[in-house]
RNA sequence: GCGCUUGUAGCUCAGCUGGAUAGAGCAACGGACUACGAAUCCGUAGGUCGGACGUUCGAAUCGUCUCAGGCGCACCA
């Protein structure tokens, strides 16, 4: 919130000096606002003076000081401001001034957080979007987490938000998946020598076949399929067990607290012309050409290292022509930004479905859509790897992760790294309520103020409503202020997140308020004989706990307040 | 072999897109509850940021090369 303050002021000091002719150079590059690590260089600092330097033939000490000429006091912001090293400018908020952020913070109350950078523009997300031939396991998981996430921090940062999951329910693995419930309904076991090198071999199947031979019918969402039972109709068995699978899934995300806008089908866009519509529209453009009884798409004009098959010899497509339609769709539905969240498996895909976008020449922008890619995740049980593998059916299903470590730690572990590093994901570790699981570190936090206001009600103490700046000048202990600084950095947290698709970000910074509480309330009495410090105290406790809620909120994560 | 990605304390990882003395948690060691929750706090110790060269006022961060792990490299998805 802060940060958003200072560089306006910053910006319109630079105008000034400009237009005094005390600097000359344009355009001026853009302002990035640091936070020094150390707090004798201020609460903020900035590095444009040397940036400068070299451009204005001037010692970047003495272009800092044009600039604190212009600065001023940035209208009673700051209670100080110099210039430090080799030419830094090291800005000093006032003590008022952080005060009165608490202020603040109380009258947006749950909004608390959210900014308006993203201008309620249009962003779609598309995330998990798993084949419908099995359970979600923890793969997914890490994409479900992040992809949710991600949702919550654009539309906290305000983007007008569309979440959105693809169901591959064509091609290949779906006939796979279909042929392998029908011969579970026909009695033959993975072990049979008739059951086919990449049939499914999972324990569901079983239960698939099973609900098929009842004439079971699925019901969810937009869909509504009874089964015919008939063993030799292929086609009914595939359509039934997309749809079984189909369910299951959604249970599955029910369970994690992630839901969905809109559910897109690949059969859907073959049978709405648009694949078709793609492919002539490549051949039209005179990217594609024939070659061993194949259709290809000449996607080295486009980047790519080698050309690619859209039409197999047997007629059928590849699976990235209708992905290729599917993107069109998207554009065409008004998206100028899309994100793309997947597993770093499938990273070949990107320069792909690029490529044959813009042989598409509608005008779609190069990097568009835009990818978050998530590396693999391993599975610690026990201090050894739990081995995955999902044809012979034994992995760790989603379901079960949440069953045994709960959905917020489940959501919390998958977001404490950033999406591009690997995830060991600790199963013991997750499930153990103790100090060494930084998610209940986190919730303790909480818990611990939400059991001071009991206490304090009980002695008739209630923190203010909208008390006067005066009040709050007692909160000025290093502890107070440094809580104050922290709860004020939420937004900027936010913002970060949302640019770098990072929500990791979010992990970290309520581990280090949950700290920075801890710390304060061992070193500082709330409830004590002075009745304005005990007040403004709980003031501070409030608007912590509110931040905390606040922030665990835009992680799916709940804020108890008991434990 | 090619592409993407990662390499930072004994372990697991941050490091705010080039800033000032590289940070946390766990593990180790030593301390703190006869008043607000000890699921907590305070302190000590621990690092040639995989390696080499380069770019500049300044590099964990950018570039080239190199080593190591992961993932991809289908007329599978």
């Amino acid at each position: 919130m802060m940060r958003n303050r200072i560089a306006p002021l910053l910006e319109s000091a630079l105008l000034k000096a400009h237009a005094a002719q005390e600097l000359t150079t344009s355009p001026l590059p853009p302002i990035t606002i640091g936070h020094p690590a150390n707090p004798e260089h201020g609460d903020f600092s900035c590095n444009i003076a040397m940036q400068l330097a070299k451009g204005e033939r001037k010692a970047p000490r003495q272009v800092a000081e044009i600039i604190i000429k212009y600065l001023g006091s940035g209208d009673g912001l700051f209670a100080k401001s110099e210039i430090a090293g080799p030419g830094f400018i090291n800005l000093f908020v006032s003590q008022a001034a952080w005060q009165g952020t608490l202020l603040e913070i109380e009258k947006q109350g749950d909004r608390y957080g959210r900014t308006t950078s993203g201008a309620m523009k249009k962003v779609q997300v598309e995330f998990v979007s798993a084949n419908p031939t099995g359970p979600l396991h923890i793969g997914h998981g890490r994409g479900a987490a992040i992809g949710d996430t991600l949702c919550r921090v654009l539309d906290a940062a305000g983007w007008d938000v569309t979440r959105e999951f693809y169901y591959n329910d064509a091609g290949v693995q779906i006939s796979n998946l279909a042929l392998s419930v029908q011969l579970r309904c026909l009695g033959i076991e993975p072990d049979d020598p008739r059951w086919p090198e990449g049939g499914y071999q999972g324990e569901y199947i079983r239960d698939v076949a099973r609900a098929y031979l009842n004439r079971e019918t699925v019901e969810a969402t937009d869909q509504h399929t009874t089964a015919c039972g008939d063993p030799e109709n292929i086609d009914d068995i595939r359509h039934f067990a997309v749809a079984w699978l189909r369910r299951e899934q959604d249970l599955d995300l029910e369970a994690f607290d992630v839901r969905f806008d809109v559910y897109t089908l690949e059969s859907a866009l073959y049978s709405e012309g648009r694949v078709d519509a793609v492919v002539q529209k490549l051949i039209a453009n005179g990217h594609a050409y024939e070659q061993d009884n194949a259709l290809w798409l000449r996607s080295t004009d486009f980047g790519d290292d080698k050309d690619r098959v859209m039409r197999k010899a047997d007629g059928s497509y590849t699976y990235f022509v209708p992905d290729v339609a599917y993107h069109q769709a998207k554009w065409e539905r008004g998206f100028t930004r899309v994100i793309n969240e997947q597993g770093s498996d499938h990273h070949s895909t990107v320069t792909r479905v690029r490529a044959g976008l813009q042989a598409l020449d509608i005008g779609i922008p190069q990097e568009w859509p835009e990818y978050v890619l998530h590396q693999m995740v391993t599975v610690m049980r026990g201090g050894e790897e739990v081995k995955i593998s999902k044809r012979a059916g034994s992995y760790v299903t989603l379901r079960d992760l949440i069953d045994e470590v709960g959905r917020d730690a489940t959501r919390f572990f998958f977001l404490m790294r950033k999406p591009d590093a690997q995830l060991v994901f600790d199963i013991d570790l997750a499930k153990q309520q103790t100090n060494e699981n930084p998610v209940y570190y986190v919730q303790y936090a909480h818990a611990r103020i939400c059991s001071i206001f009991d206490n304090a009600a009980e002695k008739g103490f209630m923190a203010p409503e909208q008390p006067a700046p005066d009040d709050l000048t007692c909160l000025s202990t290093p502890e107070d202020l440094q809580m104050i600084k922290l709860l004020a950095a939420l937004p900027d947290t936010v913002d970060d997140c949302a640019v770098h698709f990072e929500p990791h970000r979010l992990t970290y910074y309520l581990s280090e308020l949950a700290s920075c509480f801890h710390s304060f309330y061992n070193k500082n009495r709330v409830i004590s004989e002075e009745l304005k410090l005990t007040e403004a105290r709980l003031y501070l406790l409030k608007r912590t706990a509110q931040t905390l809620k606040s922030a665990l909120s835009i992680l799916g994560i709940s804020a108890p307040e008991r434990m």
